[in-house]
DNA sequence: TGTTTAGGTATGAAAAAAGATACCTAGTAA
DNA sequence: TTACTAGGTATCTTTTTTCATACCTAAACA
């Protein structure tokens, strides 16, 4: 499967982005990538997000299939966790080169700063 | 430079997703890209944008380094384009890595809709 | 048996992003 | 001189996101 035309391509990086972007899927992506969270870790790591805003933002990152909400059990109790898919561990990489890009930009932008 | 706190990742990611997100300015990007575009060149290839927001758009990108608006003068009359900046050119590689991996994405999602 | 905790949902308000519409200015063309 | 085109700006409305607040259920705890 290749990229045929110019809208395709366009579309292809619109829904990237929208499975990355927005105020919170990023985070929620990184933290869950270290390891497997459970609900009320990642609310408390994350800060200022809300039960609903965090639970909507988990059910959408499931039904994309880039994470799973799994139920552990012991003898005595049981919980659920959020861990990556398999295919969800994949967006490491992808993560790596936009974290590279970001960097550099960072350094342009802040060179033309100092030097104008 | 290199990161050093989960933090500090998490905001370079942000900052590029705002660079290419949003819903006009990965495609804005694109068309620049292949070559120098007019105002109302990329209006009518963008087909539902409206002045107000491609002009926002284009100075935000122009504040951020990524493109340049540069005066074009023939003997008769003259122009303003939109080219990339030398940086901003570096987004390409960039891009191509989100597209591939979203070509992945979609075979992956796609599969597991077909065989449950 | 009553209370706490995990893991949420429901509802409406506020803020941010995008759109619609009207208008402006400088240059060129007729 | 009048009208047209490029390249926008100004203002207000609509839509989309996020937040605040209150509430719910099942299990575990004391």
């Amino acid at each position: 499967m290749e990229v045929k035309t110019k809208q395709q391509g366009i579309k292809v990086v619109a829904d990237v982005l929208d499975i990355i972007g927005g105020k919170w899927r990023g985070p929620i992506l990184s933290y869950i990538c270290d390891k497997p969270r459970r609900f009320n870790e990642l609310k408390s790591i994350l800060g200022r997000i809300t039960s609903a805003t965090l639970s909507k933002e988990l059910r959408y990152l499931e039904e994309l299939r880039m994470i799973e909400r799994v139920e552990i059990r012991t003898e005595t109790s049981s919980a659920y966790e959020y861990r990556m898919s398999q295919h969800g561990k994949s967006i490491k990489t992808l993560i790596q080169h936009v974290v590279e890009w970001g960097l550099q930009h960072r350094r342009v932008v802040l060179e033309e700063e100092i030097i104008p």
